[in-house]
DNA sequence: CCTACCGATCGGTAGG
DNA sequence: CCTACCGATCGGTAGG
């Protein structure tokens, strides 16, 4: 509660924070070290006393986001929902973090590659494997009769592809709200799945 | 039919070929020009007898695949086809090229941001005029009942990005087949916008 | 198409 | 947190 509780982390956090757009709007490897140093407001080489490397950043932001989608991921399948709400659920936890935390989740998405190993191996399982999760919910569902009979990673693909055209709405000037955003994206992609009965 | 014909244009092609997978898999900015001296097989400074700069690179490839894409719905327009014939058509055009040209689509896609000016506003004003002319579509279909009532904008964004996660398609180990993968696609997203009687 | 080379900028370190 | 600086690499040019 003290005014200036742990000032070393709170910087590290504005770092991490002001790297986040910078990426987004530059990508990773355009952006230089004193371009992140100008917009923290300190010269580059004080920057190191706060991180360790600029790939260091960009593993900061990438885990961060990883680590978020698979604990929803893990909270979502102890649960009794049916497939296609589970799809759902999925859906809305994306769309409301491309909304609201949408530079770090853009970073990842696009600057992944830029990681260093081990950190990308690492990266690219745990993307492969939270999109066979996926894949697995919309195969049950058609089990079920409660999705039409695609292919599952197929599927996939085009739900997590589409949610990342959010970029694209944040930049657009008449803006339809974020629940309007929402609401419009669910009834397309969910009835493109739904099977009709 | 010389077996030599023109040769610096051969060349130049070579180029651009070998450009636009090397930007795919590391980025424009990560790329350097050393990098594609390498695999087109000449010394880095033998590349500027085919080409002004790096960035003229990029320009080939960004304007190519625009025009491509801008001719197609040219044609389209002057057709009678219903509206959401007319969408049709234009998804399965962007998934074809997606399949058979993904490298030069991709990097179109990803690296524009990098052109500079005045190919930079240039192409983006190109960008949203595209955009726009799809959004008309759509809207055009809601009218004629059609299509289901939904925010014109954010379905042009869902499409078009829904289609360029055809990437991981291309890596993906055991694969659909291409019909198969266009057909899955336009189950999904044109069943989502389809009005249902 | 190559050798030789340029100025600029990069990520990062030493030392205080 | 700064000044001063390092080696590496960048896009590109001169000259043949």
């Amino acid at each position: 509660m003290a005014k200036t509780p742990r000032k070393k982390a709170s910087k590290k956090g504005l770092i991490l924070l002001k790297a986040a757009t910078l990426f987004r709007q530059r990508g990773f490897v355009a952006t230089s070290m004193r371009d992140l140093a100008e917009v923290v407001g300190i010269e580059a080489a004080s920057l190191y006393n706060h991180i360790r490397s600029k790939n260091e950043i960009l593993e900061a932001i990438c885990f961060d986001i990883a680590n978020l989608f698979n604990e929803h991921l893990d909270q979502l399948e102890s649960t009794k929902a049916s497939s296609i709400e589970k799809i759902e659920q999925v859906l809305r936890f994306h769309i409301r973090h491309m909304v609201e935390n949408y530079e770090q989740v853009i970073v990842t998405d696009r600057e992944w590659r830029h990681l260093d190993e081990p950190f990308l191996s690492n990266f690219h399982t745990q993307r492969r494997a939270y999109r066979k999760r996926l894949a697995f919910f919309i195969e049950e569902g058609i089990q079920k009769k409660e999705i039409r009979p695609i292919d599952a990673p197929t599927a996939v693909l085009i739900l997590l592809h589409a949610i990342s055209g959010i970029e694209s709405w944040h930049r657009s000037k008449k803006k339809i709200s974020a629940r309007e955003l929402e609401e419009n994206m669910l009834t397309i992609l969910i009835d493109g799945l739904r099977k009709n009965v």
